[in-house]
DNA sequence: CCACCATTAGGACAGGCGTCCCAAAACTCA
DNA sequence: TGAGTTTTGGGACGCCTGTCCTAATGGTGG
């Protein structure tokens, strides 16, 4: 007995095969084969390719804020929140030096296919910059939150693509560290601050 | 007189279009349209898309390795060159907003494509790292000079896919301007930097 | 002039694609 | 059980793709 509906089924392996193939190179079949029905069947569930893109942006999203707020649970300060979302890095290092960042990868495919989905899956990224942003004002930065967010988001970024360019695992973990550093070094709020 | 030929014409019109949208997304019908021949007329100059990849693939390399060369004409130290790499960031900030890197979407893609000519593809990446490792070195970095190199073309990447991300080209400016002051930070080999 | 070769246009071809239809199967519940 | 609904499998449709062929064109040298 299986607990996951058809439906969530298709989503699962249209979000594996996106992350792995791209969106616009994985077709009906391939996920047809991949969940293991017939591709008549899909139609009933999806009526277009954009449905289902859509529902795995979905499912991201909802994995994404179950993370996030996972690691507000953990009862730390904001630099070890932060220093998880680093480490994400180092989990899906295998993952990412194979195929790169699920998100940077179709937010820019969708944005050459000027698909009009790219402003949902930005929202993931979207997700992240305002939580890193809140985690940032916590340690008293409210005044370039948005700034640490967007440069942090972006040294992540360049890591997951340089890292698949050059199949190389351990420039992850290096890169890892100096982020990790970088947050541990950044100033509380405390003494002077520019007024 | 024209100075180009139709084989160049047509390679010059696949690399626009495989930046801007993508090389499976491009088709035969999109790039003839664009040079303004006939689709059949294209078996005479490529046997197969591959090829013209590889042909766009080589122009890149060959643009890139012009562009690297004039850097180090200017006479100017090692800060000031590596300075010039940054700065591209800022003269293709329009279309970096855009459509992202060139090079960096490239290699995503033909890895997700499984392609055989993504060791190519990354070829450009490795022109870079290694141009800007011997900078590095000349800096009297030699030590950790393809970490810095890495590390300096990993940052470039993030601001390149978040800007394309966001569409925000004033992020762009902001990390830029990180960049090169911390690449004026960087310590020398032995004594006080120049200029 | 003619012959020759490089270049071109147009279309044929098979295959894959997203979409869509419909009849059979499976399930539900009075 | 039987009627009605949900879910499924198989396949058809038109379109676009990369590839490939062939006849026509254009310019050049004998």
């Amino acid at each position: 007995m299986d607990a996951q509906s058809t439906r969530d089924r298709i989503v699962e392996a249209a979000d594996w095969l996106f992350y792995r193939r791209g969106f616009d190179h994985t077709s009906f079949a391939d996920i047809a084969d991949t969940v293991g029905i017939s591709r008549g069947n899909f139609y009933y569930h999806f009526k277009t390719k954009d449905a289902i893109l859509a529902a795995v942006i979905d499912l991201r999203m909802t994995n994404t804020r179950v993370m996030l707020r996972r690691w507000e649970g953990d009862g730390q300060g904001p630099k070890d929140r932060i220093t998880c979302f680093i480490q994400i890095l180092i989990s899906n290092q295998v993952e990412i030096v194979r195929y790169g960042c699920p998100i940077g990868g179709l937010v820019s495919e969708l944005a050459k296919l000027d698909h009009t989905a790219q402003d949902q899956a930005t929202a993931i990224f979207t997700l992240f910059r305002h939580w890193l942003r809140a985690q940032f004002a916590q340690m008293g930065r409210a005044g370039d939150a948005d700034t640490l967010a967007m440069h942090l988001l972006a040294r992540s970024q360049g890591v997951a693509t340089l890292a698949s360019a050059f199949h190389d695992a351990e420039f992850i973990q290096a890169e890892v560290g100096h982020m990790c550093d970088w947050v541990q070094a950044l100033e509380p709020p405390t003494n002077r601050n520019s007024r």
